[in-house]
DNA sequence: GTGCATGCAAAGTCTTTGCAGGGAA
DNA sequence: TTCCCTGCAAAGACTTTGCATGCAC
């Protein structure tokens, strides 16, 4: 974890940033919660709970911040709200595989990286140079599926 | 076009609604625009120039109920406002890909569907009963390459 | 002292809603 | 007449911006 702080820091560094007290709430904050994308606007209430100061526009602009250097990723669930969650690092951002339920709105995570083929098939085809993807699956999860049938 | 514009006069008829002259120039719009991916606000344009006298909130409230009987999809391309496009019949909207240029934001489709083994094998480890998908890849397009390298 | 960082409030953008008028069956 | 459809304006949800203060170096 600590680890972690410190690269981000050297990172914003690099481009003349500061990884200041209220960042670094921030930081944490996505930190410990990677798994559950949080939007805006849950960030500003947890960072609240240990900083009671920090505004949101703060939260909005250190979000910002960390896009631009590609410590954290946007997704859009299509809830009118965009969420974030934190790169792992030596991934680069590639495995971003969501299946979302469209009954209860779970996400469940693909972490594995499952389109190499495509994107080489993809990138050569269209000449594209490909940097990114996102993978968004919609359907039904196993809970509701129970959950119908009884 | 005639043929398609009767088919969704009887989807919405099955379910109670009409294709009112204003929802239908709003079809028409988006099918001469199927390549497009349209704002609302772009439909909404289109729109007024050949029934002026058209609301912008009937343009949300239309595209609303072509979404509910699966007529158009919408997308998100991450600029905050949300695009639509026609679904073509036969494909179950299975056929979402997009290359995203970051650099000039052009959109390139591609049609295929070529995520059907990697959809068997995710469904079947999850347990999820998949019924959409979203596929999209940011990178550089060939111009813009083109353009750089220059 | 200089300059970025920040809180607060205001403004902005996209979308939805309330309401009363209008039109088709 | 009845009930859905619609325009207009207002409200709402999320995000960005302006500005004056504050803090670190």
């Amino acid at each position: 974890m600590k680890r972690v702080i410190a690269d981000v820091e050297e990172k914003l560094r690099a481009g003349e940033y500061k990884l200041t007290s209220r960042r670094e709430h921030i930081l944490r904050v996505l930190l410990e919660n990677k798994d559950k994308h949080l939007s805006a606007e849950e960030v500003y209430n947890l960072v609240k709970k240990r900083a009671p100061d920090v505004g949101l526009a703060t939260v909005y602009r250190t979000l910002e911040l960390f896009l631009l250097f590609d410590i954290i990723h946007s997704i859009d669930f299509g809830d009118g709200r965009k969420r974030y969650e934190f790169c792992s690092s030596g991934t680069d951002g590639h495995h971003h595989h969501h299946l979302i339920c469209t009954r209860c709105g779970k996400i469940i995570e693909v972490n594995e990286d499952l389109l190499e083929d495509l994107e080489t098939r993809v990138s050569k085809e269209h000449d594209f140079k490909i940097e990114n993807h996102q993978l968004k699956i919609f359907g039904t999860c196993r809970e509701c599926t129970e959950k119908i049938n009884k």
